[in-house]
RNA sequence: GCUCCGGUGGUGUAGUCCGGUUAAGCAUCUCGCCCUCUCAAGGCGAAGACCACGGGUUCAAAUCCCGUCCGGAGCACCA
């Protein structure tokens, strides 16, 4: 039955609705649920990377969800650099950040980093401590440990006065590293530990990429976070849900400030099976060289999911269909491939590869050009000329399975009849003899090289970088063989689609990088 | 250990707040058929979950309540 045929049935058997419904369905799943309180034209959303490494799928996730948001309600997105580390930020990775969001094509309406603010950050701290909601503390790091385990106060707590004596001390350089920090006065017997008096300041010698060593009191993460989000409009923040426990805090923050309060949502951490994306898994691999860069394909890196041949349109439609639940959660790889290879599907010129080749002598058949179809439906793709004599390479594995008298086809050729099998030497040679030229639908249909279109082509396979907590020693496939000349034409970045072999990305001259069936 | 958060087919999710309009939708995966000079895409279909488990409330529960179990997170002068 046509295709044709196949929808006007349908219509019949059921009249509207049947093809579209679930289509429908489909798409709504990678709707966004509304957002709690959001009126439109008033979101503000944020994505607060710390530039401390590079992007990775967990990245993009937030990145895209606080986009969406911000342009579903006609909002505005924020990308602000959570640089309050100096011992850990560096100016590269600003620069990846900033390139990974662009090429994932989320559009920040406004740029900036924490530490712009980092005056404002500190006269709010000396604030809080004027006003009884923090204090400085001198104990060793071990002591406020101890006493935060036990719910005990210590003695830098109890007195007003000599907090505000030494938060003039915290800032005019009379303390060194370890020797102060402020501290949030909260409930040191709090059952959310999280609200056990954590450090709001610490005196940190490093060079910021950003201020160098001019400031020396940093803000942690917790102090810095609320400020800023109140202080930068943000309607809604979203942080994925290991901070969940530190909500109390973030609000208490703003509360004893008496500053605005956005709305706090947290969504679970993507990361995919086998394919860490901690930097304690994956900076090991790079430093002994197992891997070589942080694009290299089996990393979780936007660099990587790039050179590897995603489109950031598939990544979209993965994170979206992904939702903002709470549920930990690992999910398969494929669904994010079955998105990508629907979008690309349709654009990637077919051309042949084969893989450990085996040369095929097809008695008395005669030298001549043909004209191949770039893309089976698509004619815009165009074509190409390959000239053919009578000695081929076909994919070993298709060498493999064939006996005496099978007859095959070669793609868009003719199909050949085989007549002998040479394994002598160890180099099988196929002989084969024209055959007829009707297209069976059960015959086998293999890609071909022409012997004098050789060139000699590698393509990388990622597989999973981890075996449970084990390094995959075969986390990188190469398979070898012969393509046809013109891929070599082909520019880095080209995607193709390697006939019964899969989706590849051009990678470099006589190289490719497989990015799925 | 303490606290918090999760638990819907192999996998990811929708539905849970406002209990009954579908005894569970979509996607992925697997399989079959159609289409096809690809093992791709497309079309059709099948299989697969009594909604972690045990109680309770109710005429009625995946949806409300209680308990249990399992999984994860936090308990940094990291973010």
């Amino acid at each position: 039955m046509s295709l044709a045929d196949q929808k006007s049935l349908l219509e019949e058997l059921a009249p509207g609705e049947a093809i579209t419904s679930k289509k429908k369905q489909a798409a709504e799943q990678l709707q966004l649920p509304p957002l709690e309180g959001a009126m439109q034209g008033k979101v503000v959303t944020r994505f607060p990377p710390e530039p401390n490494g590079y992007p990775h799928i967990g990245h993009a996730k937030a990145a895209i969800i606080d986009e969406e948001y911000a342009r579903m309600y006609g909002g505005k997105l924020i990308l602000r650099f959570d640089d309050t580390n100096p011992l850990k930020e560096k100016l590269e990775y600003y620069d990846a950040i900033s390139g990974g969001l662009e090429w994932l094509g989320v559009k920040p309406d406004l740029v900036k980093n924490t530490s712009d603010d980092i005056k404002l950050l500190h006269s709010y701290g000396r604030r809080l401590v004027e006003l009884d909601g923090a204090y400085v503390c001198t104990c060793s790091q071990d002591r406020i440990r101890d006493l935060r385990a036990k719910g005990l106060s210590c003695e830098c707590r109890r007195d007003h006065a000599t907090a505000l004596e030494r938060i003039s001390k915290m800032f005019d350089g009379s303390y060194e590293q370890n020797q102060a920090i402020i501290r949030f006065k909260g409930e040191m017997a709090d059952q959310n530990t999280a609200m056990r008096d954590p450090a709001l300041f610490r005196i940190l010698e490093g060079n910021h990429p950003k201020l160098g060593n001019k400031v020396r009191v940093w803000p942690t993460y917790d102090f810095a976070a609320p400020i800023e989000d109140s202080l930068d409009g943000v309607t809604h923040a979203m942080r994925t849900k290991e901070y969940e426990l530190r909500n109390a805090l973030y609000f208490a923050i703003l509360d004893r400030l008496g500053l605005r309060k956005p709305t706090m949502i947290e969504f679970s951490r993507l990361e995919f099976e086998g394919v860490p994306v901690s930097k304690r898994k994956i900076k090991p691999l790079i430093e002994d060289g197992r891997i070589k860069s942080w694009d290299d394909p089996r990393l979780p890196t936007l660099a990587a999911f790039r050179r590897r041949g995603f489109v950031p349109e598939a990544i979209r439609k993965f994170v979206l269909s992904l939702g903002i639940t709470l549920a930990e959660t690992k999910p398969p790889f494929e669904t994010l491939e079955a998105f990508n290879r629907k979008i690309i599907d349709p654009v990637s010129p077919r051309l042949f590869f084969v893989k450990n080749p085996v040369e095929v002598h097809i008695n008395g058949a005669l030298g001549k050009e043909v004209v191949l179809k770039n893309h089976p439906t698509d004619a815009s793709l165009g074509t190409r000329k390959v000239k053919v004599t009578d000695t081929f390479y076909i994919a070993g594995d298709d060498a493999t399975s064939l006996k005496v008298d099978d007859e095959i086809r070669l793609i868009e050729l003719y199909n050949i009849k085989i007549i002998e099998i040479d394994e002598s030497n160890n180099n099988r040679v196929i002989k084969a003899q024209i055959g007829g030229d009707e297209i069976r639908q059960s015959m086998p249909k293999v890609q071909w090289i022409a012997k004098n279109d050789i060139v000699e082509y590698k393509v990388m396979i990622p597989k999973e970088l981890y075996k449970g907590e084990e390094y995959n020693t075969n986390s990188l496939e190469i398979a070898q063989g012969f393509a046809e000349s013109f891929v070599s034409t082909l520019k880095p970045d080209a995607r193709v689609q390697f006939v019964r072999f899969g989706f590849c990305r051009i990678d470099a001259k006589n190289q490719a990088i497989m990015t799925h069936r």
